[in-house]
DNA sequence: TCGCCAGAGTGAACACCGTTAACAGTTAAC
DNA sequence: GTTAACTGTTAACGGTGTTCACTCTGGCGA
């Protein structure tokens, strides 16, 4: 117990800054949310913020920290949920709850995914809390298709159809995959590549031109890399 | 002959001021690319780009359409560079071009395609010049698929295969793509949302955590989805 | 219990931003 | 040659993130 009394108003008062710094967001977007926005929301002076933020930037990252967070637990409770499913049905599942959530809160979803990441290999890498969550986020999806590859092994490339190049640098990437041979891994960054390119580009508005609701072309995509990875069509509703 | 003298100086200001804000733009980035950043970089003060552009944002606009065009400009000269290369040589040719300007242009590019874009089909939609620069990019890829089916058509997921909202929404895009049946304009926009989704991903680092130079993988998926449209492989270097 | 200090909050100020208004000089047109 | 349009200016408004100097108060050790 060494939570004192004025820690516990500090970690509310840290909550409920978070909280309507996310209300500005939903409301009117990334550019919404200022450090005098937020402030004034609480009836703060900004100033007031410095306390509990080093900066606007820090406020932003932690709240990018708390959404991967409230994504990852929602895809978590959707891959557990069901007792009855088969580790295809969970990623399916995950699939579709990863794209309900980003349509559900674009906003967010933006801010998570939309802008540039910064390269952690750069020298100037210094590991913000944003990049743990997005590791966990990730985590989500790579066990499955790890714990899928060992149930029952996909099909994959040789490694002599890969090329020198590409082959080295999936490799390097087994031992990430709980040891699955490069082809196999090549395969599941495919399936993360394009479910997360799709994803992006209806939230961010760049298939409505071809599709007012590509609902259906998601499914269609999520089917077709899910036979690559030898599942069956989950519903065709 | 129409043009007074004070046309061409303001011709030539307008030109002035978008290289100025391209400058800023590739130095420090989109948020770089400010009004009074712009006017201090040509020895102005910031309402004398009033004179010139009705905001901030039409600003953006206008150096958006233009870094539509060059792109769109740098595509066609690829495609048309080599008269020895058929159909799907130059198909790899662009794809590949693409992912060349993304990466030696990554800023630029951010501001193209990163932004969520508007739906047009909302009620306040107006065609910004942009949009209508995006069009004609777009219709680099759009017209060479098309002359590649015409060509040569490929095999492609028959009607009943695809699901009736899906197979509705795609004969609704059948005519913009010359008439090609569904399951073609299906596998077209695979290859296109493939492409982007990919080259958005590396081109914004969501890729580096994975390969350290994406290029071999960028090569082997824009051989998978070629293989789609009934294309060989270009060149396994 | 007293004293003290760290913590929380304030208003003023700085430098920037996009934008508007009022004004002056130049240039083209009638 | 007069006039009107064009191009530019400075001043100002409200907005932003941030720092500084200041006050007040709650909790801790002596």
């Amino acid at each position: 117990m060494e939570l004192t009394r004025r820690d516990r108003q500090r970690a509310a008062t840290v909550a409920e800054i978070k909280a309507a710094a996310r209300k500005l967001l939903v409301e009117g977007g990334a550019s919404s949310v200022g450090l005098r926005a937020v402030a004034r929301e609480l009836g703060l002076s900004a100033p007031a913020l410095y306390r509990y933020f080093g900066s606007h930037e820090d406020l932003i990252s932690a709240l990018i920290a708390d959404l991967y967070d409230e994504l990852t637990d929602a895809l978590v409770a959707l891959r557990d949920g069901d007792p009855e499913a088969d580790l295809g049905d969970k990623l399916f599942l995950i699939a579709g709850g990863l794209r309900d959530w980003a349509l559900a809160h674009p906003a967010e979803f933006g801010l998570l995914f939309g802008a540039p990441v910064p390269n952690p290999d750069a020298d100037d890498h210094e590991l913000t809390p944003g990049h743990l969550a997005a590791m966990r986020f990730a985590a989500v999806f790579k066990e499955l298709v790890a714990q899928i590859y060992q149930q029952q092994p996909f099909p994959h490339p040789a490694e002599d159809e890969l090329g020198p190049e590409l082959l080295a640098q999936l490799r390097r990437k087994s031992e990430f995959f709980d040891g699955m041979p490069a082809g196999a891994v090549y395969l599941s960054l495919t399936y993360w590549t394009r479910l997360y390119g799709l994803i992006c580009m209806e939230v961010f508005g760049q298939l409505h031109w071809a599709f007012e609701d590509a609902g259906a072309y998601f499914q269609a995509q999520l089917f077709e890399i899910g036979e690559a990875l030898g599942l069956d069509c989950p519903v065709p509703d």
